[in-house]
DNA sequence: ATGCGAAGCCAAAGCGCTTTGAATGCCGGT
DNA sequence: ACCGGCATTCAAAGCGCTTTGGCTTCGCAT
């Protein structure tokens, strides 16, 4: 049943039954009526292909996928993409996944945008003046960036987590509880989460007269093998700290098995606190010794990215707003006073 | 830049430009030569929404996302999706997700079937006589399972991995070390694979005259939480296994957490095997005592799904062929000879 | 009576590609 | 000299929708 079939039976041209389904003001209402009534009734569902091809709207966002034989897609991905794909269901909204050499991305947007396969696109994972922010502001393509990237002279719609002030409060909890020597053990430094939650360590930090020795950091893939080796080797080097940050549960795991395999116990020895995303899998309050956390849902955020496009895709949001959201910070039992004597 | 721009340019009809560039043989060696020269000097892209009202193609895969408050998507899957992306990208072949109520999967199907927005989809996890497989067949989109679903009459195109054999083998190895009592914690017992195990692992007792005792299987959805409940509940009842088999590294880091709340050891008390899917951020190798496994790359598997698929719809793959692989058996500390007296 | 704007509808022209049906020119065969 | 056949090429007809520009009709002010 195509829009011509449908229009000839209503005795109508294609272009008021058109009109009429697409909600144009210039028709009858009592027309409008019957044709939905019609539409409804043999089950009519307009060609989106005919439609994209007339109107260049495709009904799809896009997430360019970085891929590699040496690039690990994050498990956080698809916690975002719950969230995301929870919300875009109900607006029959299809997300459109092209992989892309990890290095060489900037050809891919280039595609979808020329071949426009999709009305925005979603920006994950970004660094400070990540290239892909730039590029898609100039070639004009909705998007929205789930972080944030520092250092453009332009506003850009964007969701991100208070990183900084999480991890600042964090510290300032340990600090409260007695700690002076704390590590961090954070995630990939060159992405700007990454960053934002150093600098929450360091401003704790240095409102207390403290530093954060680059010794005490260390800045990787969350993994839990990462999350072991640089908990290992800050707990084994001359000034071992007695509280650690970290960046997420995975790598919490690592520092976890690195404190036990030292005859160290927490939070009598150490005292943790690590970022949770919420996973359904891997849950802080499991931990051997509960962990505290700061806590943010990624697949909230992945429904709320789903809502502001498709709003800035009806026209409803526009500009470039930026959206900062609190982190939970959760107490749990793998936080102490610092042990005496430190 | 069109395709009318560009055959005017060449002073040749749409139709000529048109088939020399999709390789048709009725056109000159010669002008073809200067066609696709010229098409690659400017750049010259079909638009592919044009294409794809013309030829009912997309030069898309899709997959039905099953979402929802209460689902949680594997992080298996983002793995997966690794070796998929990767492999398409060569093929500059995109992934389109359609997120679809998990109860309510089939109106999806049907609505990306009817607006031809896929050329084949891929179904995965799926269960004994999966709607979705019978649903696909008869609409007549082209698939490919990654997984098995038993029980059809008749015979389908999937990539597994031998999870029978798999299971029956480390089973196998457990009872030639000694063991007798041997608990399954698995995966949900409605998916093909988790049946399958449950088969290799009762197939290698029943060859040595023992059984598994229901109370002795766990059949849940693979967290680290399910994990230690299981473990917890087998070790704590009245026959305790000596070894336990264990469908993931997630919920096997449940099962070492119970292990080491009771008070027991890896391999002293209790042997351990568990299906390592390949993670890049868990490894068993990093356990605290290294994890023996079955092991077989999932993100590999995505890459076969992705070269398949694409052999089907350029042709080269016909039929219904069932793919099964082997998977290896990694022996490492966390398995013993029983202990003595058990 | 005349003019005019608003409401409601329509025919037809795209969107950019593929593909059908036909035309042209050139060859060897009779 | 004439014809069937092959190699090339083309004009035009879709694919199924949206949208432009126009055409009626009707009510109301002039």
């Amino acid at each position: 049943m195509n829009l011509k079939q449908l229009s000839h039976m209503l005795q109508l041209s294609q272009t008021t039954v058109s009109r009429a389904l697409n909600g144009y003001p210039e028709v009858n209402e009592e027309t409008r009526r019957r044709v939905v009534d019609a539409a409804k009734r043999h089950g009519y569902r307009p060609n989106p292909s005919a439609r994209r091809l007339a109107t260049g709207k495709t009904g799809m966002i896009g997430y360019v996928l970085p891929t590699g034989s040496a690039v690990d897609i994050d498990p956080h991905f698809v916690e975002f993409l719950s969230g995301l794909g929870d919300y875009a269901r109900a607006h029959e909204l299809d997300l459109v996944l092209s992989p892309a050499d990890a290095e060489e991305q900037e050809t891919t947007y280039r595609r979808i945008v020329a071949n426009k396969q999709v009305d925005a696109v979603y920006v994950s994972s970004p660094r400070p003046q990540d290239s892909r922010v730039a590029l898609l502001d100039t070639l004009g393509l909705p998007f929205l960036v789930h972080g944030r990237s520092d250092g453009f002279d332009f506003d850009y719609p964007y969701l991100d987590i208070d990183n900084e002030g999480a991890f600042q409060e964090a510290t300032r909890l340990m600090i409260q509880l007695g700690h002076r020597r704390i590590a961090l053990i954070n995630g990939d430094e060159r992405e700007t989460f990454a960053i934002h939650r150093e600098r929450g360590v360091r401003r704790a930090l240095a409102g207390n007269g403290l530093a954060l020795p680059d010794d005490q950091v260390s800045s990787t893939v969350m993994t839990e093998e990462n999350g072991y080796r640089a908990a290992r080797r800050v707990l084994e080097g001359s000034s071992a700290p007695t509280a650690i940050l970290c960046s997420s549960l995975i790598m919490a795991l690592g520092v976890v098995r690195a404190v036990r395999e030292l005859g160290l116990t927490i939070p009598g020895d150490l005292s943790l606190i690590a970022h949770d995303d919420v996973f359904s899998w891997l849950k802080p309050e499991n931990f051997s010794v509960p962990l505290s956390t700061t806590r943010s849902s990624i697949r909230a955020a992945g429904a709320r990215v789903a809502e502001r496009l498709i709003a800035r895709l009806s026209g409803l949001e526009d500009g470039a707003r930026g959206e900062v959201w609190p982190v939970d910070l959760v107490v749990r039992a793998s936080i102490a006073g610092a042990p005496a004597g430190s």
